[in-house]
DNA sequence: AGCACGCCGACT
DNA sequence: GTCGGCGTGCTC
């Protein structure tokens, strides 16, 4: 804490207001530290905002205002500051935007929260009632412990009546307590899972590293079951016993709840837990612990990336090769490459932990720039499913059926032996498009280009985009003809249709994320399911994301097809992902199993690389494509969406960008488009989008900037910039 | 982000 | 004449 202002002195504060810099202000009463949380006079608002560092002295002084006070919570830390700027810079967004993520806790502002406990007391209540009984027995069981009071009512099953009377009464002690209470701590003494040698090894050099106590990004690969998480659980374990912070990152909330229970196995408490599922008052207290070192260990989403750790020393991002790391509205950025320069920034370490992972952390590790580490043997006996394809143009199949033959006979002979098997279909919903028979008008969102997909679940069609939702017409909207509207090629409720009339003696579950009220009844059927109370489970993308069945010991693929077409630069590489992934999915326990991809195409590059279970072979076909189109991982993107009420004006602005590119072409940059964005309109604004390539090692933000200098935003005209952008079709 | 200021069409 | 639409600009 060197830098210290005393009350009056000129400082610079950053505010979450979305301007794009810093505001002179006077140092408050009392002064404030540098990195203070301080609320700020701003017009006739009071803002938060934090001491980014001296006044500028550009404004007039006359005009200055004091800060008004210095919150209760620990100054942001240099590093933090520096994570934040150049986050910022990356992504080309507002620094204020980057604060906004770095404050998103509920009551920064307010002093310490208390509330009020009730543990067991001395004194012996004047008549003793069943009820009474119960709440002093809950309380003895629980030895010491004290509770809310509804948490105490409830546990006993009694009124909270009957335990103020007991408080009145001296039985039952009220006191109060601060509301953010540091997290139970975390033993890294107990003893793991045994390791075998593999695993064991591995374990031992991401230790090593973390024990360094610098930098070092390791991309850890294992094929599904290989261990990685027991693995990477030791590196957490070293940051505890160093006395510093880890940070895992999960890409789904469903899949939280299993690691926390693996988290307590093997540290015998629960670390925090963040995302947006979250209760307002457990992110306050997280924000708060995480700061003042009452939290050792977060479990979260991409945001958790932006807490404010106080001695960080290791970040894993698990599944790191996952699309829903990228943040895809609001700030643009890949939670994979903030945690590197993150990590970077306070010396940590990172763990990428993937079994397919993403072309750029392979480039990068076979560029030298990360470790590697790899995990080949599998626990007990199961070896890697046996891989066959279907060609679909040997099979006969009636119209609106997807279940081929020799699918059906696969599925038919695994059920017979008590085991189970898997359809997967990455489409939600009944069926994909609905046509009318008699015009051919297919039915579109209203406020998007989307198509809507029919739901029979929810008896309404379906916005896939933008969410919007309404019933299914009885006449066709176009030509107003009544009847004809078809449903057209197969979604997830539509497969389990179809197997139900193949397999009708089967217990069928189907598994897709909106046909479940919450997370946790979607966790109590993937329970379910694991513990044998289905045959054949017909899941979306929600199954390919590491859940444990271990008596599923087939794997159908649908459409394997799916995500070949397209122009989309990564199209190959996520399907890759996907296949394996879910391909990982039989066979995790005793028994062989397999996995058949129905697909149309199958001597294509990618379903061939799948079948050899060529992993290697796939990277370096796909690589060297991109290295000649001198597309990412070795040339740089940056997507442009302008959007606005019209088309014509996000249009015309496109075209005119794309027209005066000199401070683009001086980096050897080329602009393609304007051309409609991957979802022409959302919410009623229409999207244009151009696309930039640089090569790798061009000053490409900085180009940007200096083009995009060169236009003024009018009207309802909005520009964003995506660096590294995922999708391109 | 808010909020004020200011410049053009529809109303009392 | 004035009320109010929102497009533009400022906030230390």
């Amino acid at each position: 804490m060197s830098d210290f202002y005393h009350h009056g002195d000129l400082i610079a504060v950053l505010t979450t207001q979305p301007l794009d810099r810093t505001l002179d202000y006077r140092a408050p009463e009392g002064g404030c530290h540098a990195g203070a949380f301080v609320e700020v006079p701003l017009g006739p608002r009071r803002v938060l905002g934090v001491v980014w560092g001296p006044g500028r002295g550009d404004f007039d002084l006359a005009k200055l205002r004091h800060a008004s006070r210095v919150l209760d919570v620990a100054p942001m830390r240099e590093e933090m500051q520096d994570f934040l700027t150049r986050a910022a810079e990356y992504t080309m967004t507002p620094l204020s935007a980057m604060l906004r993520l770095a404050t998103r806790a509920p009551g920064l502002g307010d002093p310490p929260a208390m509330r009020r406990i009730y543990r067991l007391g001395q004194g012996v209540p004047d008549r003793m009632t069943p009820a009474r009984e119960k709440v002093l027995d809950v309380l003895r069981d629980y030895g010491g412990l004290a509770f809310t009071l509804r948490e105490l009512a409830e546990m006993a099953g009694v009124s909270t009546g009957v335990v103020k009377g007991l408080a009145a009464q001296g039985a039952v002690l009220e006191e109060d307590s601060p509301r953010d209470l540091p997290f139970p701590p975390l033993d890294p003494g107990q003893s793991g899972k045994t390791l075998n040698e593999d695993q064991a090894a591995g374990a031992d050099a991401l230790r090593a590293g973390v024990a360094s106590g610098r930098y070092g990004t390791t991309l850890l690969r294992g094929v599904t079951g290989s261990g990685k998480t027991e693995v990477y659980l030791e590196a957490v374990a070293e940051a505890l016993r160093q006395g510093r912070q880890a940070l895992v990152l999960l890409p789904e909330i469903a899949l939280t709840a299993e690691f926390l229970t693996r988290v307590e196995a093997r540290f015998g408490a629960r670390p925090a837990e963040w995302h947006s599922g979250v209760t307002v008052t457990e992110r306050r207290r997280i924000w708060r612990m995480v700061a003042e070192g009452g939290a050792q260990l977060v479990v979260g989403a991409r945001s958790a990336l932006f807490l404010p750790y106080r001695e960080l020393g290791l970040i894993v991002v698990d599944e790191e090769h996952d699309t829903s790391y990228k943040q895809e509205d609001g700030v643009l950025y890949n939670a994979r490459d903030m945690a590197v320069l993150r990590a970077a920034i306070c010396g940590a370490r990172v763990v990428l932990a993937s079994a397919t992972p993403s072309l750029e952390s392979w480039a990068n590790a076979e560029a030298g720039k990360y470790d590697k580490l790899v995990l080949t043997d599998r626990f007990g006996a199961a070896v890697l499913p046996e891989m066959r394809a279907i060609d679909m143009r040997a099979e006969t199949l009636p119209t609106n059926r997807w279940i081929s033959p020799s699918l059906q006979a696969a599925v038919t002979q695994r059920i017979r032996d008590g085991e189970q098997a898997l359809l997967f279909i990455n489409r939600r919903g009944y069926a994909p498009t609905t046509v009318c028979r008699a015009c051919g008008h297919q039915i579109g969102c209203d406020h998007c280009d989307a198509r809507m997909v029919e739901h029979r679940f929810l008896k309404r069609l379906v916005c896939h985009q933008c969410g919007e939702t309404k019933p299914m017409p009885e006449i066709c909207p176009a030509c107003e003809v009544s009847g004809k509207l078809a449903p057209v090629g197969p979604g997830v409720e539509r497969l389990t249709e179809e197997a139900q009339a193949l397999f009708p003696d089967a217990r069928i579950a189907t598994l897709s994320s909106d046909m479940y009220a919450s997370a946790r009844a979607l966790k109590a059927e993937i329970e379910n399911i694991a513990g044998g109370g289905a045959d054949i489970i017909i899941g979306t993308q929600l199954v390919a994301k590491g859940h444990n069945f271990p008596l599923l010991t087939l794997v159908g693929v649908i459409d394997a097809d799916l995500g070949l077409q397209g122009s989309d630069l990564r199209a190959a590489e996520r399907t890759f992902q996907l296949m394996r992934q879910v391909a990982g999915r039989a066979g995790r326990a005793e028994k062989r199993g397999q996995a058949l991809l129905q697909t149309h195409q199958p001597e294509h590059p990618v379903i061939r690389a799948i079948l050899a279970g060529d992993e290697e072979g796939f990277w370096r076909a796909e690589a060297e494509e991109r290295r000649q189109a001198g597309v990412p991982p070795y040339g740089r993107m940056a997507g442009i969406i302008i959007s606005a009420n019209d088309a014509q004006p996000a249009f015309d602005l496109g075209t005119a960008l794309a027209r005066m590119d000199a401070p683009l072409r001086a980096i050897g940059a080329q602009v393609y488009g304007p051309a409609p964005a991957p979802i022409a309109r959302i919410r009623g604004r229409h999207r244009v989008r151009l696309l930039v390539r640089a090569d790798k090692g061009a000053p490409l933000q900085a180009a940007l900037g200096r083009w995009l200098a060169q236009v003024r935003l009018t009207g309802s005209l909005r520009l964003a910039v995506d660096i590294d952008p995922q999708s391109f079709y």
